[in-house]
DNA sequence: TCGGGTTGGTTTGGTTTTCCAACTCGATTA
DNA sequence: TAATCGAGTTGGAAAACCAAACCAACCCGA
C-alpha cells in the first residue's frame, strides 16, 4: 500500500499561504498597509510571525521589501504582481465569510464594481465568459 | 491607543477554514471522497488532526456525519450546502497553483465548463457579469 | 544634553498545536 | 483462530505560536 497522498494545486497553495497570519497579511497589503507597524496593528499578529510571514512571502516572490529610508533604514513591504495575483483567494475569501459569517451589523466593508453596483465576486469560466453554477464543471482528468 | 484589528470577513472565513489540513479535507470531500480512511489517504493529515477538522467542520455546519452501516457502527462524511459554498475558495486557489506552482508536468487535474472549453475561474461581477479586472474594484466604506 | 518617542524588528520563555507511530475496538472474512 | 478493516485514540516529541521585553538607530523638544 503506497501512500497515495494528492500532490495538487490546492495543497501546493496552502504550502505557501495556508498557515495562521500569512493571508491576513496580504489582506493588509491588499488595504494599502505598507508598513510593519500597520501590519503588526491591523492584523493583531505576533509580531516575530509577522517578521517570519513577510519574509516567507518575500522568499517566494509574493511581496517586496523596500528600504523607504536609510539612516535608520526604513521597509515597507509591496505586493508584487504575483502577490497580486491572490485577489481572487481573498476576494472568495470575503465573499463568504460576508455571507455567512457577517456579524451583527451585516459585511464590515463594501466594494464597488465599476458598472456602478456593489461588487460581489461571483467565479466565471475564463474561456465563455459565462457565471458558472453548480454542475456546470467536470473533473475532466483524475488525480486533482 | 486601542488595538485596531480589523475584524473582517477574510478574517472570520480564516478562523473557520484556516488551520492547516481543513482546506485539504474539504478538497476531498469535493473531490468525491467519503470515509475516513479516503480522507486521511489522500491528503496524507495526520489522522487525529483530521479527526479534529472533521468535528470542527461538523460542529460549524459544513460538514455532516452519516452514518451508513451500525453493527460496526461507520459512518461518511458529507459536504453540506453551505460547506459546498466553499466552491470558489478552492477553485482559486486551484486556479492559483496550476497557474504559479505547477510541478513539471502541468496542472495534476483539469477541469472542463460546460461551454467545452478547459475550465478556469476568473472573478466577475455578480450584477453586471462582466469578468473583473484589475482596478475595476474600489473600496466603498473603508474597514473591511 | 537628557529623556522620550518612533520604527522595525529580535529575543526570551513558555503555551499550544501538530505530528507520528502504535494501539484499540467491534465486527467480518479466510 | 487469525488476519483484516474502518474509524478512530493515545502518548510523547517536535514545531508553531504567543506576549512581553528588549534593542538599535535615529529624531525631537526642553
Amino acid at each position: 500500500m503506497t501512500t497515495e497522498v494528492r500532490e495538487c494545486s490546492v495543497a501546493r497553495t496552502l504550502e505557501l499561504v495556508g498557515s495562521k497570519w500569512t493571508l491576513l497579511v496580504v489582506r493588509e497589503l491588499f488595504l494599502g498597509s505598507r508598513r510593519f507597524e500597520e501590519i503588526a496593528r491591523f492584523t493583531g499578529g505576533p509580531r516575530d510571525i509577522l517578521t517570519d510571514r513577510l519574509r516567507r512571502l518575500e522568499a517566494h516572490g509574493l511581496v517586496t521589501r523596500v528600504q523607504y529610508e536609510r539612516r535608520p533604514p526604513r521597509f515597507e513591504y509591496h505586493l508584487t504582481d504575483l502577490g497580486r495575483s491572490l485577489a481572487p483567494i481573498i476576494a472568495t475569501m470575503r465573499e463568504f465569510g460576508d455571507r455567512h459569517l457577517a456579524g451583527d451589523d451585516g459585511p464590515p466593508a463594501t466594494f464597488v464594481h465599476s458598472c456602478g453596483a456593489e461588487y460581489h465576486p461571483v467565479l466565471a469560466c475564463r474561456a465563455c465568459g459565462e457565471v458558472v453554477r453548480r454542475g456546470d464543471v467536470e473533473i475532466a482528468d483524475a488525480a486533482i
